[in-house]
DNA sequence: ACACTTATTTTGTCTATTGGAAAAAGTGCA
DNA sequence: TGCACTTTTTCCAATAGACAAAATAAGTGT
């Protein structure tokens, strides 16, 4: 049944506005206070008191004044993004990016601590203390972590991750107690489909989806503009996709399933076989002869090189890929999927592949219509992942 | 960019407030005006005065005294599903039903009209009139008009039927226009699912997906208590899931859609296909020994009286079906999902295949966790589909 | 310089919620 | 049976936020 909402008072009512007001100004600013009040249907008398309060906390300044339109000039007013400070920490498997943050997911300072090794509880205090040692001063909203794995977000517990060895850790009590600071906690792929989306090139996406080539596949899903978690945060196993009933058995007790011939473990397998087979290919020189030292990099260098080997995996992944997609967008019709991660980052030729494919395959494919497309976000954009989930809930207007 | 919700005031509260406490008399009554203000965190006289009100308007009732806990007896309120009618219209291929149905879903009067062969702006005018004939009295709280097909709910517009040579009517203004009447629209599948999760079994999915199978293969999605209907209205193509690369072409542009396996066009091809070759089936008895007047029905019972080749083509339905199940399942990590349709509707056995078929596939398939469930609404489930639908608008929180 | 515009602020009104008191209707024990 | 205590419901005055109207500020255009 639905959750029936919590009725709510008059203050709530001035905080709506207030976080109304504030967004306005965030999106459209800079602005005037009456030019608000038309876009939201509000007094001028509202938006003058909420105004008020906003340049008091330090989130919106007058920045001089617009053109007139036969009247009065309009006084502009502009959002403040370093008035206070967010934490943000991605937590990968072998490193963890630690940034301070303004209110734009502009980096203030950054930091990078080596997982070194440590795995559970061991890794957890590691994190805690490198995040108190990391703070000074104050002016601190709050603080967003982002993990692979198993994450359940509403309650900030990170359920399960093989690699880092952790389960059922609460971060979210563990930091909130050490720093007093609100904390968030997210899945790292959910993470970044939300940073595609505030801070990359997908703001008008009402639904999107961001699937992560890594070792695996992962999705992160956002649907009706906020992130779809599904039953127990299971939503997004796309890699577990079967694209061939008579494939190749996975773990995960189906066959033939996307992973295996667009994840990079799957990728690899098959590379180490031919290899074994005695194929020739520049992989191996790339890896200095070691078939155990060939990395996701050195199957792009290969792919640029011209290798066939290589390329004979890329057009398999490819239409392994379009298959896939093909499926969501028959069932979720969203308004973009996005291609990311390390073996889709900067590759290209994949998208074009992956494309050209889909517009035979699907009835959504319309000519011009590209559906799938590069992720837009460089640099550090698991910091960014994680801004945006901080920040979202920030200034997520209540109710 | 996220749509930024419009400013509120003090009557918003109000209504707010109002529609809350509906819901809690509606969902949780015969209930006492200080058990609903402690359960909604509302002062009693808030309650009391909105309580006022809604028995000004009928709508609630107070209903005998409760048991005392030590102090007064607790005055019962509770819901008047009588005090306001819906007109609900579902229409279909070859007739359309019309009903008066109480605010719970339940039919005061009924009527079905025949399509009888009118089409396109003729069928409309028709159905108009019929509408108009329909109406007695007063006390109509709006209507609601299911259709099958491409549907704009939001504009109210039946973009595309085939059979019904409907193409781009603004169903919801002309009904308006001539009733005087707020009017919905929605598509059949969606309603269906909307009726399964408000007055079926399904109550308590915040994620639900309706499978339709009948001539084709649709889908009803709700995430998060909401219908969802993708980017264009053109989320649920659940027929045009490739499950076989390889496969039968489809008009979609797509191979082996899931369609041809699974729907009654599919199956009925094949069961052409075989008669021609020679094979003998009861189903072609039971259709008089015309293969074209060979029906659904006859399907069904074929395989009651263990025909072997209904036996066959059900076996390939419940394969094909839970390869599509099983993606949606890694992608969605739905609460349930049913099926339903006249293919499926009664159908046991299907469900028992599917569900085995899908716990050897899948991740989610746990043992004792059977999420592929039959439809739970019998007898005029259109029409509680149709009444679903502007229900849930009329009793929605606002905001 | 004067009439008209537009933007912002001030002032006073309106209204839904609320806390607390009062009323209504009981319970339970001596 | 009477009296003290509970619980539910209603009444009342206080509060606070939105708002309309008026006032003020700062223009434009002729």
């Amino acid at each position: 049944m639905v959750a029936i909402k919590r009725a709510k008072n008059l203050k709530f009512i001035q905080e709506w506005n207030r976080s109304i007001i504030l967004n306005t100004i965030r999106h459209s600013g800079p602005i005037s206070r009456m030019e608000i009040a038309k876009k939201q249907g509000l007094s001028p008398t509202t938006v003058t008191s909420a105004v008020h309060d906003l340049m008091e906390m330090g989130l919106v300044k007058e920045s001089g004044v617009g053109k007139s339109s036969g009247g009065r000039k309009p006084i502009l007013l502009q959002f403040q993004p370093d008035s206070l400070s967010v934490i943000c920490i991605a937590v990968g498997h072998t490193s963890i990016s630690m940034a301070e943050m303004n209110l734009e997911a502009g980096v203030k300072q950054k930091r990078t601590v080596p997982v070194g090794g440590r795995t559970g509880e061991e890794l957890v205090d590691h994190l805690l203390q490198s995040v108190e040692l990391f703070l000074r001063s104050d002016g601190y909203a709050g603080i967003s972590i982002t993990v692979p794995g198993i994450v359940d977000a509403e309650n900030g517990i990170v359920r399960y991750n093989e690699r880092l060895k952790l389960r059922d850790v609460p971060i979210k009590k563990l930091m909130e107690e050490r720093t007093q600071l609100q904390t968030c906690l997210e899945n790292d792929t959910n993470a970044i489909v939300l940073a595609e989306k505030y801070y990359g090139s997908y703001k008008d996406c009402e639904n999107l989806l961001y699937i992560m080539i890594d070792d695996g596949i992962g999705a992160g899903i956002i649907l009706r503009d906020s992130l779809y978690r599904g039953r127990n945060g299971g939503a997004g196993e796309f890699g577990h996709t079967s694209i061939d009933r008579s494939g190749i058995p996975c773990n995960c007790g189906n066959r033939g399933c996307l992973e295996h011939y667009a994840g990079w473990l799957g990728l690899y397998a098959r590379i180490l076989a031919y290899i074994h087979r005695g194929r020739i290919t520049q992989m191996l020189e790339l890896a200095g002869g070691d078939p155990m030292a060939i990395t996701p990099d050195h199957f792009l260098i290969a792919l640029n090189l011209g290798d066939e080997l290589a390329e004979e995996l890329l057009e398999e992944m490819a239409v392994a890929l379009s298959v896939g997609i093909s499926n969501i967008l028959n069932i979720l019709d969203p308004d973009a999927v996005i291609l990311g991660g390390e073996l889709a980052q900067g590759n290209e030729r994949l998208l074009t592949k992956v494309n050209a494919q889909i517009a035979v395959e699907n009835i959504h494919g319309a000519k011009d219509d590209i559906l799938v497309l590069p992720a837009s976000l460089k640099g550090d954009y698991a910091l960014t992942g994680a801004a945006a989930v901080i920040l979202q809930e920030i200034f997520r207007v209540p109710g």
